[in-house]
RNA sequence: CGGGAUGUAGCUCAGCUCGGUAGAGUGCACGUCUGGGGGGCGUGAAGUCGCAGGUUCAAAUCCUGUCAUCCCGACCA
């Protein structure tokens, strides 16, 4: 069986699209646009989710959930917000199928059509909002921490898994505050939060930036942005951060009493990051053997191979090593199936990115050792029997700590500075990556320079010095660079 | 919604020009020899040829319509 892919240098949208298949990770549905994730793939969300989770609880989040269905009234209620999103809205239009009197199948029956019609949730700053009024009336209620978990929907017109589908699992968090201060305050907590996770979990260096008034989220007065670069050298936008300022709370009236007894508007800010979290991890990581996955995400850490003779001696040996390293926290399976030959599952456990595997044969009985291969390098070595859960301790945490490290310098490989357009688009084309330029702050530029090269202002970096230069557009002054890319 | 292509076994595809009993590889099932990097041999199950009409003694093949999918552009986490 040969289970080959398409390797990155020949086509890298087709590598990323056997990845994604051959790991098991998501199948093509029924419906247009739409995915099924599959057990493993499902599997990575289920670490990256229950990560998040403990770090919202952990600064004081709680978790609700908010309905599917909205009336299609409140999208309309935030200028800005309807305008971002109004193009891609699935609705809601009737409540009942009938059998057609004409033939066989069914159609929807008209006399079924709804008063209001509702779409399916894009986001879900509207009806919360809705509910946020009835919650909040006192500056004793506040702040409210609120997060779900959920699915949202956006009509999408080209997708690919993880990375862009019509429906797509993520979190929201939705919080209110009494004071501008405060939720500012919030909002860069969670920007940290999710940098903090990208880089230590994921193993994947981002930068944290806000972002331009044309790439803001609709309805929010500023947005906060972790960027990573994926292999190709093109940007993705990782996870979002947004100061809502007092736009929905002026949108839905959602108002409370000061210590003052004087009447003001909350203060707000919203925030997720999705599945597409796990399209990230493909494209940070994998390679052309298959998906490389960091050991604080792997589902499972390290597989035991036992390569089979006629007894049971290898399976009680195994089952040993297994206790050994479950008893340090690190989960493992054996794959005693007789159905595959150990060079088979050698090339299937690579495929799936188990970070570790240890081939366990009669050879290695007799010499009291076990061989111990790492995903990330390749690298293959003989362990002593005895010595085998610390040393896959130790090898677990320097391939998280190595991952890291191969990103991050790939990424500084591929970060340049231009001056001028020429410059600029020459490095566009021949290099691709992250550009750093200075811009002089307008739209305008921003979209000229959007319109002529493809690329996008990824973010204004939170950390970029102060440094007198000219837009490398319009020639105009310019305090700080920004950075320019192709984007997902 | 514009431009291009494709629908035949679970998957990848051949067959169509020139109409005549539905094919291969891979996967699947069973047996067997194997087993330290994607095994060998044998046997077997599996397809309304996207759908609907038409031409014909006869249609996967020719004609008309229709549906769906994929790729390229406009939109986007």
């Amino acid at each position: 069986m040969a289970k080959e892919i398409t390797s990155r240098s020949e086509d890298y949208s087709q590598w990323y699209l056997d990845i994604v298949k051959k790991a098991g990770l998501a199948d093509n549905s029924a419906v247009r646009g739409c995915m099924v994730i599959k057990p493993y793939g499902f599997a990575i969300w289920e670490k990256i989710r229950d990560q998040l989770d403990l770090m919202f609880k952990q600064t004081g989040h709680v978790n609700a959930y908010f309905p599917l269905l909205i009336p299609k009234s409140f999208l309309s209620k935030e200028a800005e917000h309807v305008d971002g999103f109004a193009k891609e809205c699935a609705v809601v239009t009737h409540h009942r199928l009938m059998n057609d009197p004409n033939g066989t199948g069914v159609i929807v029956d008209p006399d079924a059509k709804l008063e209001e019609e509702l779409i399916i949730r894009p986001t879900s700053e509207t009806i919360i909002w809705n509910t946020y009024k009835d919650w909040i009336q006192s500056y004793r209620d506040l702040p409210l921490l609120i997060n779900q978990w959920a699915n949202v929907m956006r009509w999408e017109m080209r997708t690919r898994p993880f990375l862009r589908t019509s429906e797509f699992l993520w979190q929201e968090g939705h919080t209110a505050h009494s004071t501008k201060k405060e939720a500012i305050a919030e909002s860069r907590l969670i920007h940290d939060l999710y940098a903090e996770f990208a880089e230590e979990f994921m193993a994947m260096p981002v930068i944290k930036g806000s972002k331009s008034a044309n790439e803001r989220f609709a309805g929010a007065v500023d947005t906060y942005t972790i960027e990573a670069m994926m292999q190709d050298g093109k940007a993705l936008q990782a996870g979002t951060s947004h100061f809502l300022g007092q736009n929905f709370a002026k949108a839905f009236e959602v108002k409370f009493l000061n210590e003052g007894n004087k009447e003001e508007f909350v203060w707000a800010t919203s925030w997720g990051v999705s599945t597409r979290l796990v399209g990230a991890l493909i494209m940070t990581h994998s390679d052309d053997d298959g998906l490389v996955l960091p050991p604080k995400l792997a589902p499972i850490q390290v597989v035991i191979i036992p390569i089979p003779k006629p007894n049971g001696v290898l399976m009680e040996e195994a089952n040993l090593i297994k206790k050994e390293l479950e008893a340090k926290g690190i989960s493992v399976k054996i794959d005693s199936d007789k159905k595959n030959r150990p060079g088979f599952k050698f090339a299937e456990y690579e495929m799936l990115g188990f970070p570790v595997r240890i081939g366990l044969g009669a050879r290695d009985l007799e010499r009291n050792e076990v061989e111990v291969a790492r995903r990330d390098t390749k690298e293959k070595v003989n362990v002593s029997r005895n010595e085998i859960a610390s040393y896959v301790e130790n090898l677990l945490a320097e391939i998280q700590v190595n991952l890291f490290e191969k990103a991050k310098q790939f990424r500084a490989d591929n970060t340049s500075s231009a001056s001028d357009m020429e410059e600029f688009e020459r490095i566009l084309n021949e290099k691709g990556g992250f550009i750093e330029a200075h811009w002089d702050g307008t739209t305008e530029t921003e979209l000229k320079i959007k319109e002529q090269t493809k690329a996008t202002i990824r973010c204004i970096p939170l950390d970029a010095k102060e440094e007198e230069g000219k837009c490398v557009f319009s020639g105009k002054k310019s305090m700080r660079k920004v950075i320019f890319a192709k984007a997902y």
